[in-house]
DNA sequence: GAATGTCAAATAATCGATTATTGTCACGAG
DNA sequence: CTCGTGACAATAATCGATTATTTGACATTC
């Protein structure tokens, strides 16, 4: 997910055990978890890889997660529970007060973390825990995508900040259409970054390109 | 998924290897990925359970499903691909012409197949094969519910081809909001059936009733 | 010379045994 | 009687060794 591996990269489970102290049950059972949320593609009898990445697949992905998030923060709006407002301003609250670059220019695990509950915590008033929780793979799948262009910090650096707020006034102020609006570029936003680098890792034998 | 065994039934990983004749690890491996199927739920030193039923899950399940399918199907609609449409037809002819139950008022494995292939036709017009695999998953939950209660089969002797041939048609013809509510009337009517016997599979210690 | 077959090394997957954790029950103190 | 404690049995999880499969090098055939 950080995109410290390289796509279509093969994970030697060996190796793997090796590298953790542990034996090989536990990671391949790991594999196979993995392998359900999309981060890993499992082949039989030919092991486990680093999951791909394509153009293709990038751009079902930031179109299946504006359709599901829109669903979800919609009804979320619609239904207009308290505790759901509270729970959204208190995350955004929290994602605005961490850190997200340490001192060397590398992501703050936190920061990621209270970015991913932001996210949720929008659609998490949808009464659908099975929504959330697809909405939430669909995050987890685009930040791989997002960070493989850590290459291009820089292009980064727009006011991610200032797009939740928005997001945040337009939902609590119950303008679905506004707040949805803003969310679907704010997917986009995201995904044209990755576009940037994406070419460098489909290709078939581009694996030893460094990320 | 058949209804055979009873929720929440813990599933012993050495009975399992026992009886499919294999040993510890590979019934590991797919009670995991079962649950990540959402119909095995693991708890970490405890073991592996028939996944739980529940009224609550139910409702956010046909929901949820009411939700990504209309998603699916008005996309596909939309954008009217003749490949499409093509599979839609083929998929409801294979339906009709597939034996239900057997001789014994057993249903027949195909006919879930068939049925599941239809469903899964009617999303994947929709240019996400994410949103195809999802709303997949919900097929499969939702099918667990119905077959809980087998019990009750003349309930579930309304004219389901019907159902189903009324929905390609307006598909087909290209109105999109009369398939969607038909399509929804259809999982809610499905919905109905299982919370007729799902009570007695939700009580903490009636693991004994015979589905 | 290209396509196909053979073999050995690499490694994925499985196995049976071992270790770690949980749940149960008897017992005793409050 | 209720609650807490500790030993024991059941079983979940892990381990290291073994088996099965793939892959790539090399030889052979057409």
């Amino acid at each position: 997910m950080t995109g410290e591996l390289i796509p279509r990269h093969q994970l030697r489970v060996q190796a793997l055990a090796d590298a953790y102290d542990t034996a090989i049950s536990p990671v391949r059972e790991a594999l196979n978890r993995l392998a359900s949320e999309g981060l890993v593609s499992a082949h039989d009898m030919r092991g486990f890889f680093v999951a791909p990445v394509s153009e293709q697949e990038l751009q079902e992905l930031i179109r299946t997660r504006c359709w599901l998030n829109e669903t979800a923060l919609r009804e979320s709006i619609r239904s207009g529970s308290q505790a759901w407002e509270e729970r959204l301003l208190l995350a955004y609250h929290r994602l605005t007060r961490q850190q997200r670059y340490d001192g060397s220019g590398d992501p703050i695990p936190a920061w990621t973390e209270a970015h991913r509950a932001f996210h949720r915590a929008l659609t998490d008033g949808c009464n659908s825990s099975i929504l959330v929780s697809f909405c939430d793979l669909l995050f987890v799948q685009a930040e791989r995508y997002r960070n493989l262009s850590r290459q291009a910090p820089t292009a980064d650096a727009r006011q991610r900040d200032d797009e939740h707020r928005t997001i945040v006034d337009a939902a609590l102020s119950g303008n679905a259409d506004h707040a949805v609006d803003l969310l679907n570029r704010h997917f986009e936003t995201t995904a044209d970054l990755s576009r940037l680098v994406l070419g460098r890792f489909e290709n078939e034998t581009s694996g030893e390109a460094t990320p």
